[in-house]
DNA sequence: ATCATGCTTAGCCATGTCGCTAACTATCGC
DNA sequence: GCGATAGTTAGCGACATGGCTAAGCATGAT
């Protein structure tokens, strides 16, 4: 079931960075160059470059260069990961609200912190 | 529509690491104490805490005290905003899709590295 | 009262992250 | 070729992260 799955951890912390997941929200609107996502975000573009290679190795955007332009491209379905494990979590959590009942009375009566 | 959550972002970084991940799925079994959490990581005692403290920044876990032992329990709606977030990206990006065709097709020729 | 248990705090170390500048390479338009 | 444009690489500094040990404090059992 995967448990330390390290494609998740890229995953994860490429989405952690506020910049990045505008970048992303950026690219969802649709592809554009190391520029255009420089001048929004006011970085610098080494600074961008940075942020791009995370976001590639995580595999959540694809580059390609044409003459000295290089273009960046969501790739959609990069997210499944996530919202597998999201998924998997939710089923497990809700299956065993049952046992958290006695633990949540004991927390109401108890953090007063 | 929270561009730049901070929320998000603890909560991402919370997730990105695989012993706070296995943690989290460790007291999705039930509720448990912070040597019980520390047991099948072999961490110490310190390192578990440091990351107890940061799923409680996020808001994943709960924690109380009662006598000297503190017990952690998951949040499980705090799973919620990821999971918000990945819904509104997902139409975002579904819906732009057609854009993307002419630049995949240009990857695809493009891209060979 | 004493001792073991369970957690907490303080502090160290290696490494990683995120921003920058400066300098370099590579293309495009003339 | 020359200069402007687009990107890349190298390297710096400030700070965060993830692990540890050692020592402290609080509670429960004897």
């Amino acid at each position: 079931m995967a448990k330390h799955d390290p494609a998740l951890s890229l995953l994860f912390h490429a989405l952690a960075d506020p910049t990045r997941r505008s970048i992303l929200t950026r690219l969802a609107e649709t592809p554009a160059r190391v520029t255009d996502l420089a001048g929004p975000t006011g970085l610098r573009l080494p600074t961008v470059m940075r942020h791009l290679s995370v976001l590639e190795e995580a595999g959540l955007i694809t580059t390609s260069k044409d003459g000295r332009i290089r273009t960046c491209a969501i790739v959609p379905e990069a997210l499944d990961p996530v919202r597998t494990w999201l998924d998997e979590q939710r089923a497990i959590w809700e299956a065993r609200l049952d046992r958290l009942d006695a633990f949540v009375m004991n927390v109401m009566k108890e953090s007063e912190e």
